[in-house]
DNA sequence: GAATTAATTTAAGCAAGCTTAAAATTATTG
DNA sequence: CAATAATTTTAAGCTTGCTTAAATTAATTC
């Protein structure tokens, strides 16, 4: 296509329509930091081209294609982040501001590629599901955020939420990251913080850091 | 600077400019394929953003600041072509584009990252020559084009012109890559087409594939 | 179900980066 | 040095992707 816009439009919607497929307009124009009427022109060119079903003042959803394309952008997001990660060495609170500047322009040849180097992960590195090169996704995992585990349980963290950097930053400070085994020592009554278990050390998270902590329960 | 096209602009200016800094904006509309008229207007936005010095009719020159944004262009499209072939390994007929594609996305923290993960490369996979950190570039090398040397001489291949992909692709088919030995074995007066000994074969080059191809002597 | 509120679209306009055609300037040459 | 040729600039106009403000439609609430 060609067009880092529409790329990007495409993306959104994917990412953050409704569980029905729906996405409003209002939504897109928010997450892209876009006004609304913005918003409404781009939805008349995607229309045109075959990617949205869309109807003035009706809903919004991807087609077929639209779905299709859209997939495959996120496939490129995260096998960016997963290479820039594994490979370049980048933390994982940089890798998608910078897997953000890189997924229009590399060829869908390289992606490929760079798929194979690291052995068609299935994950980036926030846990995040990486679509194969016929759009399909690994098999769904069973999740919850850390927040509803309880006193004694033992967990292995799966994904964590993405959209803060410093939050990110923070969990990897207190020795958090993917795969990590964790054990709930205790939870405060007074504010819900927990006191974990993590590489013989104690630490103490806010809930509001633990909702956006998703686990396996291991016991 | 977040302008794909002024980047552009910037990096014809400093690749095709004449020996004595100057360049006409013929020439850069030439290797942009981009109308004249187009140049005169970016030219202005650049004076004015103060990358070129400027006034109309006259000549066309990078400011201080202008070669110094170039060459760091420069630098990120090498560092990106010796990556993609060296660590994803991408053939040298097809990094340039893939590496044109990316120049303008990556963050120079990657680009340092990824020139460290390279043992700091000195040229790129065609043999042209990167400028470091610090905009300093390798000390030249003297070469002369293969179609130079003669009968009975060993040479080394130390960089071959890469603005035509099927001639790069040519090259590697007949064995022919960076740091390669040969040895003339022949010069045929008819065509200057030259008979040269590869990894112990012999083919035959024109004349035209040999001038493109630049070599350092070896006896 | 009428009134209010929310969501969406239309209208008008702007900047960037192009185009072609015409005009202006500079360079070359007979 | 005047004529011609080459180069560069200006003028007018187009598309893309955005903006704000006003108008329209849909959804919610009393
Ligand atoms: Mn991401
Ligand atoms: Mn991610
Ligand atoms: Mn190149
Ligand atoms: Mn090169």
């Amino acid at each position: 296509m060609q067009n880092i816009s529409k790329e990007d439009y495409l993306s959104a919607i994917y990412k953050y329509r409704e569980t029905d497929g729906t996405i409003k307009a209002n939504r897109i124009a928010d997450k892209l930091s876009i006004s609304n009427a913005a918003v409404t022109d781009m939805l008349k060119k995607l229309a045109n081209d075959g990617f949205v079903d869309y109807k003035r003042y009706k809903g919004i959803r991807l087609t077929k294609n639209g779905e299709e394309y859209a997939k495959n952008m996120v496939r490129r997001h995260r096998i960016w982040e997963v290479f820039l990660h594994q490979i370049v060495g980048m933390p994982w609170d940089k890798v998608h501001e910078e897997a953000h500047n890189l997924e229009h322009g590399a060829s869908d040849e390289l992606i490929n590629k760079m798929e194979e180097m690291l052995d068609f992960p299935e994950f980036d590195p926030h846990g995040d599901p990486i679509p194969d090169k016929n759009g399909l996704l690994p098999k769904q995992r069973h999740t919850i955020p850390l927040s509803l585990a309880a006193k004694g349980e033992a967990v292995e963290v799966v994904r964590v939420n993405d959209f803060d950097n410093s939050f990110l930053k923070y969990l990897s400070g207190i020795g958090i990251k993917l795969n990590k085994k964790l054990t709930i020592k205790n939870v405060l009554g007074f504010d819900k913080s927990m006191i974990i278990s993590i590489d013989n050390k104690e630490v103490n998270i806010s809930s509001t850091i633990a909702a956006n902590v998703f686990v396996h329960r291991k016991n």
